[in-house]
RNA sequence: GCGCAGGUAGCUCAGCGGUAGAGCAGUUGGCUUUUAACCAAUUGGUCCUGGGUUCGAAUCCCAGUCUGCGUACCA
């Protein structure tokens, strides 16, 4: 504790003229706050204090706010608003903000003197009492300060934040602090994830968790990321999808099961891709594609309906226009793959000759490239002229078998059971009746790896489908598309809390 | 990979051949109910990097780099 003499001479060193070189390059800057940070700890505070128990959060205490209530809270310095003798000032943290106020009066020499010290993006502890300003402002009168942790480098814009897409991507915590609605959507995104899995859970789902190591990624079509085991001295994939090992887990004789976090493909960035992104994939022993079909619309329109207070949900532009409206109102269309394509390609689209589809591509502006087979050409033309156009949900049925070697075939032979649910002009979510026979199983992962050339078969995964797989449902859900399309994030990068970018 | 747009003070941006600018933040002074607080004064720059054109380049040209958007690749 400082003496008072000591204490007097503190506040004099604070009326001296001002200090030499005390500028404004980012350096200058750092060094004011340094100086700062000297001044707390001569006045006997730790710049980098210890545990503090508060009884609300700044949030909470705005959002239940009555007079007259002693409180004591802790959150960042946002803004100061300094009126000689009396200061107003913003504190809080992501989940809310709200204002303090202080007197020179109202509070020890002590407290005063460490107030002087703190800079915009530090961190305090308050305790006082909460009233309501003049202006109508809920607001908490310090009586007491506790200094909690110094920002050396100075905040964002107090106004604009960060606006800068490469600072966002880069140091995400200066978005965060800066731009509250950058904010809201990582806490809406953890909600969402939480709402999810209490879905899932109440209907009797069990959440597990399997290998991103593995030794064959399989389970989609995508190149893998590789990298090798010391130890082991065996090279190992991060998963592209844990499809094969949850449905080990249906042979093993788990029912329901569902797995919620990454996987990671190793293809071309975008506006809808990043290299890792979550996935959410849940099966069902005993069910089909409709059975889950069924239950992905109950959740989206469950999360709409939670988080956005509607099925309607708004997308705008920068300049807050309504630039689309999505409508998730059930029942969700339900439409198959053929026709679908012969709707933007003409009735006889699939009577005519390969060549021909071919030629009624560059018609439609549909690019194709040499080597694609005839079924992959089709398939270009529902991406580029039925997927990207589709808005509001539609469930994709009767799709081409060679599309997906995973599901079951109908009866007829060539579809299969499944849907691909498009929302948003993205694929958000496929769901299928499981392929459960072996022989079958066998025949089509060959026949695919054939063609592909990194595409390699698992003959364990064949092998434990030997041992007997129920029939079951399968879904999954690209969880960062859900989440902007709920959002209305125009970019898979603002949902996603640090993105992969290049080096610098 | 290709095309287009962008990179200027810590942050948000203007300037687009002729001395590098504003707002916020910072610093100093004033102010006891303000709130993008206000008033007054003031500091702060490898104009992304490297070449070139020019008497003169943040500005024009070329190359590179990072970012964004589009496109291609990716069952």
């Amino acid at each position: 504790m400082a003496d008072s003499s000591y204490l007097a001479r503190l506040m004099s060193d604070n009326t001296q003229p001002p200090a030499e070189g005390s500028h404004s390059t980012e350096e200058d800057l750092i060094a004011v706050r340094r100086e700062k940070l000297a001044k707390l700890r001569e006045l006997g505070v730790d710049p980098f204090g210890a545990k503090f128990t508060p009884t609300t959060t700044p949030g909470k205490l705005k959002a239940d706010f009555s007079d007259g209530v002693k409180t004591t809270i802790a959150g960042r310095v946002y803004a100061i608003r300094d009126m000689g003798k009396s200061v107003f000032f913003t504190i809080g943290d992501v989940e809310g903000r709200i204002q303090g106020y202080l007197n020179q009066k109202g509070i020890s020499e002590t407290d005063w003197l460490v107030w002087k010290n703190v800079d915009l993006g530090d961190w305090v502890g308050i305790a006082g009492e909460t009233f309501t300003t003049g202006k109508g402002e809920p607001s908490v009168k310090v009586e007491s300060l506790t200094f909690l942790s110094k920002a050396l480098r100075p905040m964002p814009d107090k106004w604009h934040g960060v606006h800068d897409r490469e600072t966002k991507y880069r140091k995400r915590h200066l978005d965060l602090m800066g731009n509250q609605d950058s904010a809201d959507i990582f806490i809406a995104r953890s909600r969402m994830l939480a709402e999810i899995r209490s879905f899932l859970h109440s209907r009797d789902y069990l959440e597990v968790e399997t290998p991103m190591l593995q030794d064959v990624a399989g389970g989609a079509a995508a190149r893998p990321f590789k990298t090798h085991h010391n130890a082991l001295n065996m090279p190992l994939t991060l998963r592209i999808a844990p499809e094969l090992y949850l449905k080990r887990l249906l042979v093993g004789g788990f029912t329901k099961v569902f797995e919620l976090n990454r996987n990671f493909r190793n293809e071309g960035i975008s506006r809808r891709h990043n290299p890792e992104f979550t996935m959410l994939e849940a099966y069902q022993a005993y069910g089909d594609f409709e059975q889950m079909a069924e239950m992905v619309e109950e959740m989206v329109c469950h999360l709409a309906e939670k988080f956005c207070g509607t099925l309607k949900i708004e997308h705008k532009d920068e300049n807050d226009e309504v630039i689309r409206t999505i409508d998730l109102s059930r029942p969700w269309k339900r439409a198959n793959y053929h026709d679908l394509v012969k709707g933007v390609a003409g009735d006889d689209f699939f009577d005519i000759t390969p060549e021909a589809r071919r030629a009624k591509c560059d018609e439609l502006g549909v690019q194709i490239s040499d080597g694609m087979e005839d079924y992959e050409v089709v398939q270009q033309v529902f991406e580029k002229k039925v997927e990207e156009h589709t808005f509001n949900p539609c469930f994709v049925t009767r799709v081409p078998s060679e599309l997906v070697p995973l599901a079951k075939v109908t009866p007829g032979g060539k579809t299969v059971e499944v849907y691909e649910l498009i929302i948003n002009g993205q694929e958000i979510s496929p769901g299928y009746s499981e392929l459960n026979d072996p022989d079958v199983q066998r025949q089509r992962l060959e026949h695919q790896a054939g063609g592909e050339e990194e595409q390699l078969v698992d003959y364990e995964f064949i092998e434990t489908l030997e041992h007997g797989m129920p029939p079951a449902g399968g879904i999954g859900i690209g969880i960062d598309r859900l989440v902007m399309m709920l959002l209305g994030a125009p970019t898979i990068r603002d949902v996603i809390l640090f993105p992969q970018l290049k080096r610098k």
